[in-house]
DNA sequence: GTCTATAGTTCGATAGAC
DNA sequence: GTCTATCGAACTATAGAC
């Protein structure tokens, strides 16, 4: 053969893809998937916009791989928040904050992956990565229940409850001026809706 | 002017579209998005697959018409529930058991509504209808506040998360089996993370 | 209803790596 | 010399304006 994909022309490759993605990335948390057209992401990333195609199938693939990509910080820092030791109020505390600061941070972004209209192949992925959290907070509050922090519950489904309703009441102070007691009451909400003892007074 | 659409023919007309649109609902209630296609829509209406597009501009369109007339019934349905006398605890348990059990029992329609992927143009109409769930119950909430049965919050934050909360939670029994204390579940989450004083012994 | 603009995708030509 | 990644213009489809 006379052209091998050498570890030189590999590792090359791979930047430019990380490249195309990360300029995507950028393009998303700035305006949303509207601004991130093929020719916009190809342009940021300095190449042709046939290019974006050695690298992805085509748009819907990368708005796919830029979603998994983003989503799995997040569910990374919520799991850190998870699993940090300290009492039940502590790690709910801990994963409310982490979620809805993140969010805040980067508004346009957060907006993107929470609600945002989109290709329904990406569109499925939001039910994975709800999945992914509820997964997180519903060990979290199987451990209260045990430890007789929490009164006994259907962990996997107050957990897929506490996921819908951090992100949807996200929506409103992502796309306008948020509440600056947004965060508080969500860490409240949460703690009442679980029945933790102290929640009355958080 | 040589035709002219007389009342006659404009009842026939509409009487058409409703067919088309109660096809629609049908086919999405038993199989989803998938099920729906325009041929599947107009065979079951028994006309002719272009005939669709001389009541429904394109598919989108047609379906976004399903989305409404099936959510307006669960609006009006809710709201029946908000509105209804009696205190916060009894308004806010009628809120949360109209809401679930109507998905449960038609969990492939429910499904369909509140998760499953679909056109962008449809998708944008869920952020609408959660927006006026969210209202609906702020009024609630609101009034809760008013009367001192609930403590100080932010209700549209709150009554946002709750939307979400009952919308995120239901997805899973309305796909698979569901725990057959699910509503019950919900209507203690509802009424604890509001603060109500009576949660714990619901 | 037609026309125009825009955006996703394709494909032949080119240049550089093996 | 052969192969492949890249380019960028052309194609196609769709949406919005007039």
């Amino acid at each position: 053969m006379a052209y091998r994909r050498t570890a030189d022309i590999q590792a090359r490759l791979d930047a430019q893809r990380a490249r195309l993605l990360a300029a995507a990335i950028e393009l998303v948390a700035t305006s949303g998937y509207a601004g991130c057209s093929v020719n916009a992401v190809a342009a940021r990333a300095g190449v042709a916009s046939g290019t974006v195609y050695n690298h992805f199938a085509n748009k819907s693939d990368l708005l796919a791989e830029v979603f998994r990509t983003v989503v799995r910080r997040e569910v990374d820092a919520v799991r850190g928040a998870a699993t940090s030791s300290g009492s039940l109020t502590q790690r709910t505390t801990a994963i409310v904050e982490t979620f809805a600061e993140r969010a805040l941070t980067a508004p346009r972004l957060a907006y993107a992956l929470l609600a945002e209209p989109v290709d329904p192949a990406v569109d499925g992925l939001r039910l994975q990565f709800r999945a992914a959290f509820r997964d997180i907070i519903a060990d979290s509050i199987a451990a209260g229940v045990r430890s007789a922090e929490l009164p006994p519950q259907n962990a996997s489904l107050v957990a897929a409850a506490l996921v819908g309703a951090i992100g949807e009441a996200l929506i409103g102070p992502l796309v306008g001026q948020p509440d600056p007691a947004t965060v508080p009451t969500l860490v409240t909400f949460a703690l009442r809706s679980l029945g933790a003892s102290d929640a009355a007074h958080a």
